[in-house]
DNA sequence: CTGAAAGCGCTAACAC
DNA sequence: GTGTTAGCGCTTTCAG
């Protein structure tokens, strides 16, 4: 059975308020008494329990990393991953604990994110993957918990966000392409109403339109994100507008341009002979794929890292509710050809 | 601020104990009082503090899926994130909460996983990563709480494990190579003395014999299982040894056959035309190399699944240590090239 | 069937 | 400086 703060005291021959100030670091206790009680309780190898200690403190340390639709990506999700790896890296070199709650549409009605913190006696959590339309998008802002989302902005005055300049990082993309002597440029777009979606089409119109173009009518491919769409969407694509002259997707995600070389390989055409794609987000796949994928790296654990940091800053009450811009990279390699104009 | 027990209680002109009761299904409330009690408490919006919950009772049914160097692998692994998956869907399904902890050696050492429970009211866990020199190996023997361990054995009354055939599937593998002609196989070894590598070299060796082969003379390349030990291994083995005529490079894991194929095409090699490669794990990514990697799948997801579910029923008490062992299955994609002989 | 009361291990006043 | 004590929100005897 593991030692409690009772059997330390005990031991020590002091009571269990002069233990606690003891292994809290408080200022007044005695320097001595302080070192034997330290002694005792490695002796008895103590340790806290955690639990004990939040419930009668009425506030913990701990930070969540809530993670919706974690579980309905079929397909593997580097983002995720390393976003996690971000958190973990900070939590890590802070001594803290991070947990980690998936949930989904349905069970953010069931409860909230104030309740969800509430029964885990979290300090406040990090958020990937909301939606316009899911409860937590609204719910977010009446929390007394800090949270920070990542990419979406939900208004709040606890709620921060992390993200990217993705107009920015979408113009550059699209501009690049434009270099690279492309004119008639398809989309391979995500969700409709997702805020990253119409950040990414702001900058990709802002570049085209700078440059006296637009996309070629019928030409915006909607998608839900899911690698098959786009290799549906781009399928069809093909059949019906072969002819309009389009020489490169412009894909909102990588997993998009994936999906999208599948489908121009799927119908015999070469990448980037005959078509040029560009994704977006930076995962490391992106290097191993036929061809090498021209992205824009978002430094995805960077987010998960700055986004833990920010977090725990507002907890300890250092820095208010902000929005933290990242900066990104554009990283060319072998998926776009260079037309002759 | 949320509603506590005592304030449904009040709500409902009972006592806390009866609600305690209704809220848990106890069968010794009358129906009427439960129902009404249900209805206060939904209307009150009540849920129970799960940090006090489990102080009370003396027990969670809150697992945990630990994680041994998950900070330390640069790459993305996708091994990991499978595993993740394969767990909190289990927990999904079960409305169990699962917390992720992110360990290494050295913290190992600070705190054994006994302690780690104890910290955080934790019924028991799911172990990844650990080394045979980790003080995990021999501590999880000792302890009170149930374990499930992935693809290592720890012996112990309360520790089970969760594993593949990997002798089976590395013979079948190997088989495979054998019969598209090859003769010479190269190894790309993960860590020496790791239970995988030893297990694996098995397999391959067993059907090297059966077929009256044998590794050529200096082709065994160790590593730590991390992809540029592979390249840098492969590369300097083709310097010295292009002139041993082998034809194929059987790799330990996909990472390591990434790393190999890196190797390869950098010396100016063509994968499978010039050297045939295989890998092992199954991860996603092997679908969108070039060219595809044939491998064999372990099915991680299940094998995250399986080990959630296992040390849920040791912990219910309904199943005792065992050890697990999953089906695999041979990918064949086209990384290998059918000689004739 | 229900209420009262004793804890779970710890923190945080409040005394001395 | 240190001891004492009242909780934190819940479960679980034990009465009745």
């Amino acid at each position: 059975m593991a030692a409690t703060i009772q059997d330390v005291a005990r031991a020590a021959g002091v009571s269990v308020g002069t233990v606690s100030r003891a292994m809290n670091n408080y200022p007044d206790i005695s320097a001595k008494t302080r070192e034997r009680i330290l002694k005792v309780a490695e002796e008895l190898k103590y340790r806290p329990n955690l639990v004990a200690k939040s419930l009668s403190s009425k506030h913990s340390r701990d930070i969540a990393l809530i993670l919706s639709g974690f579980l309905e990506d079929a397909m593997f999700n580097d983002f995720e991953t390393m976003l996690m790896k971000g958190c973990y890296q900070f939590a890590f070199e802070r001594g803290l604990d991070i947990s980690m709650y998936v949930i989904n549409s349905r069970t953010q009605e069931e409860k909230s994110y104030e309740q969800l913190c509430y029964e885990h006696n979290i300090a406040g959590g990090i958020i990937f993957g909301i939606k316009s339309t899911d409860p937590y998008f609204t719910s977010l802002a009446e929390s007394k918990n800090p949270c920070v989302t990542i990419d979406v902005e939900v208004s709040g005055e606890n709620v921060s966000s992390v993200t990217n300049d993705h107009m920015a990082a979408f113009d550059e993309l699209t501009q690049y392409l434009i270099d690279q002597g492309h004119r008639r440029i398809a989309l391979v777009c995500g969700r409709k109403n997702a805020t990253v979606t119409a950040q990414r089409m702001d900058g990709a119109m802002r570049a085209l339109e700078r440059n006296g173009l637009k996309p070629p009518a019928d030409s915006v491919i909607y998608t839900n994100f899911l690698k098959e769409e786009a290799t549906e969407g781009v399928t069809g694509f093909l059949k019906e507008h072969q002819d309009k002259g389009v020489t490169a997707f412009l894909c909102m995600s990588d997993l998009l341009a994936i999906g999208t070389v599948e489908a121009l390989k799927e119908a015999g055409c070469r990448v980037p002979d005959d078509y040029s794609v560009v994704g977006y987000d930076g995962l490391y796949v992106t290097e191993y794929t036929d061809p090498r994928l021209t992205t824009v790296d978002q430094n995805i654990k960077d987010k998960g890292y700055e986004a833990a940091h920010l977090l725990f800053d507002m907890i300890e009450g250092r820095r208010s509710a902000q929005r933290l811009i990242l900066p990104h990279k554009l990283e060319i390699r072998d998926s776009v050809k260079r037309l002759e104009i």
